[in-house]
DNA sequence: GCTACAGCCA
DNA sequence: ACGTGGCTGTAGCT
């Protein structure tokens, strides 16, 4: 009997359940019954994703049974130390079970082996039926299985990417084959399952010594002839690496007595399936089930109307033809964008909800595609995380420097302090879309269906994007930020596109010799260290360290954390006056050098091929509204240090450029003046009116002496005062800031708001604002939601009370920055200077030589003029051939 | 792969 | 318990 056609799909259910269980919060999942949900919700959701995507004939879950396996026969401590399981998780894996019974599939047990042994054997059943096997496992010791009709389906993170590991994809990411493995892993260790390893070997060691020696047993034949440190380690280990060997390999041929055949996906129980979906709960899991088990979920028929999207895949040509009566255009494709260079493969364009085109980009001339860009220009495009899709679509000659909407700003406006803005989740709560379900009788709609899924995911979300926009755009127009949406969010994203696909130019040897500066420095203060105590100890372990300090030099304790006591860098300064320990300053100076070190060698590796770093900026991340940046996030390079400014001489002009320099502007202290702006207070809006030094202004008031009578400590006092204020600092916190007493610092707020009294009465203000309308607003009406002010645990309320005294004040200078940068780019359009950076009150521009007086002035009144407040915008302008030195 | 800690920025 | 909003690296654990 033939079973070419048939693929047998084995999963490891304890292994994902147990990621499940962690993936996923226990507090959001559970019954109205108490039952614990969590693992059972996250499994059977990755059950239904793969079976989908998969579509095996043969189906089988593995389940450990008990503990007594022969592998803690032989090894007593095996798997020991482990944390003891939580109680809610057992019993969601019978949960599991029976689900797993209902959906048709064999689940399979067997007394004193583990599921990865079952999989073994039954994929060797699979094999040798001629089956293509995929094995589900979480477990690392099923590589050794892959073949090439074998492959491990591993998940990534969480529970909803898989990775797909063939031998090829094992050898590349572990240098060895998958036979190989086992020997890898044993000579490595496995924490989890308390099989310490030789020490000091990882990965690349042990490939290198089985690729040299053949396979472990060849390994440890030679086990003389490797030099070394970790040579000595090995043969001092030998005997258990032996035993690892012995205990991580899987068994083929554990008697389950089962066939191949009787590994068949099955009908199933579709009521008892039903039943058991009512009795968790589950809801949008029971439609997705239905999908591929239409039987099982009728019950929830009318709520989720099955879609139909007709997807039909085109040319250029084709898709210019189809689009040309049509306005507005949903368009989505798979655009990816990495060190400083962008690729889209398939195009999805859709002009009414349930319809796609989708293009192969890659067979498209460039001719069709400056077309393509020149229809796109004239119509309204609606996108989904619209930055990544320009960018990829510039890297292959698609320009689009316009966009209508995106979902994903959109749904950022209306709760921006959501984990993720995917547009499945998007689609499904806004829209009632699944986009995760597959077409019914797709086949007979689409007039020619692309076999490829990634044409079918692209063209399904282009075809839900029109409506879910729509949807979006009215509950955004509802909540009164149309303006913060279409005025300063989507016209900001062509902006924030351009400069990263500008990037900055880095002097790229001055990151190397910066490295090997700080590199020396940090080897020298980590031997001080060392000498100090008299030993060596990992400095950069908190644990190590606490033991040094607690321990064997009996300091005073610190600051409790979670995990014991707190040696950051406030507590090593405290201990320093108690004990004068010259480790301690060693210490230190060894984590500065270090995190100098981190910084620039974090910073060279994202230099692409043009010699620039080119960040991505996050624009739907930080709940106040304003940007974040990443890989590499260039909003946080050091600034407050001499060495740390060393790295700011690194960005510089583009060096292209003859005798260009970067320009930076910033606002000054735009916060207290939104606070001045927004409170109305008389006595801080004359300050700032008047141009005084505000800090000394401010001093002189709460002391009651004259403004040149301001000291320094005084001016230093109410500085930490006047930007605490805005994040919602309490009298004990200022007194640890000051390091004076709690009275002191009392006191010292009374005064101040007995000087400014409408700042309190703001910020009294806002708070009970928030508690009565749910949400706060910035000057642009921007919100920002915080139920939590109505929570009956107090550290909760009281975190929510300090995000509303201070997202009305950071989101306002958000909006103005953006405001700002708009007009600033608006201005640079016809010039030849590029705005390259944003640092929350700052830009940089790099400045043409012949066009430094006009960005300077644009600059200065773009930026000063952006939003207009009853205080002046200070704009301070600098410039320089590197960051550093334009700096002012 | 996750959390905790530490530390950099506005 | 005690100041907001971010991102990244290492250690130590699953």
């Amino acid at each position: 009997m033939s079973h070419s056609n048939e693929s047998l799909l084995l999963i490891d259910g304890h292994s994902l359940a147990y990621r499940a269980f962690h993936a996923l919060p226990v507090e959001n999942f559970s019954t109205s019954t108490g039952q614990t949900t969590n693992a059972i919700y996250g499994f059977i959701s990755m059950l239904i994703n793969v079976l989908r995507d998969e579509a095996p004939s043969h189906v089988a879950v593995a389940f450990d049974l008990g503990r007594q396996t022969f592998r803690l026969e032989e090894y007593a401590d095996y798997k020991a130390g482990r944390a003891k399981t939580p109680p809610e998780f057992h019993p969601q894996i019978d949960l599991i079970k029976d689900i797993v019974t209902a959906m048709g599939i064999r689940v399979v047990t067997k007394e004193g082996f583990e599921a990865d042994d079952a999989l073994a054997t039954m994929s060797r059943l699979g094999t040798e039926a001629g089956a293509e096997v995929e094995v589900m496992s979480g477990d690392k010791d099923s590589f050794q299985l892959a073949t090439d009709t074998v492959t491990i389906l591993y998940p990534k993170r969480g529970v909803s990417d898989l990775n797909r590991m063939t031998p090829e994809a094992i050898e590349e990411k572990y240098g060895v084959t998958p036979a190989n493995y086992r020997g890898l892993a044993a000579l490595v260790g496995e924490k989890a399952d308390n099989l310490p390893g030789v020490p000091g070997v990882g990965d690349k060691t042990a490939a290198k010594w089985l690729t040299a020696h053949g396979d472990l047993p060849g390994v440890l034949e030679h086990a003389e002839e490797i030099g070394g440190k970790v040579g000595e380690k090995l043969r001092d280990h030998i005997a258990e690496v032996e035993r690892n060997y012995r205990l991580n390999r899987l068994l083929d041929d554990v008697d389950l007595g089962l066939s191949f055949d009787d590994l068949a996906w099955g009908e199933g129980d579709p009521t008892e399936l039903s039943s058991l979906f009512d009795q968790l709960e589950f809801q949008a899991l029971g439609r997705r089930l239905a999908a591929i088990f239409p039987d099982a979920a009728e019950s929830e028929a009318e709520t989720a109307p099955a879609r139909e999207t007709r997807i039909e895949t085109v040319d250029v040509d084709g898709l210019l033809e189809k689009i040309s009566a049509h306005d507005v255009l949903a368009v989505d494709s798979d655009a990816r964008f990495e060190l400083g260079h962008g690729e889209a493969r398939v195009l999805a364009v859709s002009a009414e909800p349930g319809q796609a085109w989708v293009v192969d980009l890659a067979e498209a001339a460039a001719s069709a595609i400056a077309a393509l860009g020149s229809a796109f220009a004239q119509r309204s495009l609606i996108l989904h995380s619209a930055k990544l899709q320009i960018k990829a679509w510039d890297s292959i000659g698609l320009k689009v420097r316009d966009i209508g909407g995106d979902t994903a700003l959109a749904a950022y406006l209306l709760v921006p302090d959501a984990r993720s803005y995917e547009l499945g989740q998007i689609a499904a709560d806004r829209a009632g879309i699944d986009l995760s379900e597959p077409e019914a009788d797709s086949g007979q709609l689409a007039l020619e269906l692309d076999s490829d899924a990634t044409s079918t995911t692209h063209g399904q979300r282009a075809a839900a994007l029109l409506e879910v926009h729509e949807v979006l755009a009215q509950a955004v127009d509802d909540a009164n930020m149309t303006e913060v949406y279409r005025a300063i969010e989507l016209p900001l994203v062509p902006v924030l596109a351009m400069m990263e696909l500008r990037g900055i130019a880095v002097d790229e040897s001055g990151l190397s010799e910066l490295i090997e500066e700080f590199t020396k420095q940090a080897e020298a203060s980590a031997q001080e260290a060392y000498d100090a105590i008299g030993h060596e100890v990992n400095l950069g372990s908190p644990k190590q360290l606490q033991t040094v300090l607690f321990d064997e030099l009996d300091m005073p304790k610190t600051k409790r954390t979670k995990t014991g006591y707190t040696t950051d860098a406030d507590a090593l300064a405290e201990l320093f006056v108690k004990t004068e320990h010259p480790f301690l300053q060693h210490l230190q100076a060894y984590r500065d050098s270090t995190k100098l070190k981190q910084t620039v060698v974090g910073l060279l590796k994202t230099v692409a091929d043009d010699g620039r770093i080119h960040t991505t900026y996050q624009q739907t991340v930080a709940a106040t509204g304003r940007l974040s940046s990443l890989d590499p996030n260039l909003q946080n390079i050091p600034v407050r240090t001499e060495s740390g400014r060393r790295i700011r001489e690194i960005f510089i002009a583009d060096p292209e450029v003859k005798g260009g320099c970067l320009l930076t502007a910033d606002y000054s202290q735009i916060e207290m003046r939104i606070m001045a702006h927004l409170s109305g207070d008389a006595a801080l809006i004359q300050a700032f009116k008047d141009g005084e030094d505000l800090h000394s202004y401010v001093g002189s008031k709460v002391f009651g002496v004259g403004i040149d009578e301001v000291d320094s400590e005084m001016r230093s006092k109410v500085k930490a005062m006047s930007y605490g204020l805005v994040y919602g600092l309490s009298a004990y916190g200022l007194s640890r800031q000051l390091a004076i007493g709690v009275d002191e610092a009392k006191a010292l707020m009374e005064q101040y708001f007995e000087r400014f009294g409408a700042v309190k009465d703001y910020l009294d203000e806002i708070v009970e604002q928030a508690r009565a309308k749910g949400y706060t607003e910035t000057i642009m009406g921007r919100r920002r939601y915080l139920p939590a002010l109505h929570s009956d645990r107090r550290q909760l309320r009281d975190m929510a009370e300090r995000a509303a005294l201070n997202a009305p004040i950071q989101g306002s200078a958000a909006d103005i920055m953006k405001l700002a940068m708009l007009k600033v780019a608006g201005r640079l359009e016809d010039l030849e200077s590029p705005m390259l950076l944003q640092v929350h009150d700052e830009i940089i521009v790099d400045v043409r030589p012949d066009e430094l007086d006009e960005v300077s002035a644009i600059v200065t009144e773009e930026m000063g003029s952006a939003y207009e407040l009853d205080v002046p915008l200070d704009v301070n302008v600098g410039t320089g051939i590197s960051w550093h030195a334009a700096a002012h």
